[in-house]
DNA sequence: ATAAGTGTACTATACACAGTAATACACACA
DNA sequence: TGTGTGTATTACTGTGTATAGTACACTTAT
């Protein structure tokens, strides 16, 4: 597995980790039941510490979105179920808030960006149900 | 002027005082040729340290959204022009792609997040003409 | 049994950054 | 002259990331 991680970013690399894993879960690149990659053979081909990997597996086993059998491996769950959340919810929308205004000083309007989210969201969510109440 | 900061936040308190003053100023609470609040006045009343409000101003003046004058006080700019910066635009839209990533987890679909948008568009950008190109 | 591969736990270290604290400087204005 | 302004500098503390090394418990295959 091949990831695009950043050490020069201001987000740490076990979340980058995390996040790109559960963009390739959604795109379907990897399926339910699949097997990760070892805690040590990731830490191999991203160079990075297997302490790093492990915390990255952590949180995403925490979320409910990959599960690890002791002495076997880590496994994409599964089945995801989207849980609501209220507190992340809040954030999210607070998150969403800061972003227009971030892109109103850049000069991007509504409806620039009303397209890009109709864009990211086929890309993304136009094979599986995560998004799909219920 | 009162702003909310939560100290236990991920992100800088200085960041969190960028944030708000630049919502403040889309609400056209803060009006342009504004005296804002003197470093160690704002400091006293967040109970926050004079550099880490120095750090804030310095950050809006760099995007040009205040203008400081030497033993005069800091003012917001008379006009603000937003200046598109291609990198930043590239990180917004990473970062709303990451958005719609974790609302897909939440179980918060294209449909709703479309709906907060749009909300949070007219709450925001009604008054000013940021937005608009030109 | 033995060995290899798995996730996990622990300690130690280095490094960067946020935030605080205290002080000093340069400028505007009354 | 005095006060208020933003700025600069230095030092210190605390926190979190990441690395490094080691050890343990478990599964699987030999």
């Amino acid at each position: 597995m091949i990831l695009n991680l950043d050490p020069r970013s201001n987000t740490p690399i076990w979340e980058q980790v995390v996040h790109q894993i559960k963009e390739l879960i959604l795109r379907e690149i990897l399926l339910p039941e699949e097997k990760l990659p070892s805690v040590r053979e990731l830490s191999g081909t991203l160079l990075i510490n297997p302490n790093t990997v492990s915390k990255a597996y952590q949180e995403l086993e925490r979320q409910g979105i990959i599960e690890t059998l002791r002495g076997k491996g880590t496994f994409v769950s599964a089945s995801i179920i989207p849980k609501a959340d209220d507190q992340k919810t809040t954030e999210l929308k607070q998150q969403l808030k800061q972003l227009i205004i971030d892109a109103s000083y850049l000069g991007i309007d509504h409806q620039t960006l009303s397209k890009w989210l109709k864009n990211f969201s086929e890309e993304l969510g136009g094979k599986n149900s995560h998004a799909e109440s219920e």
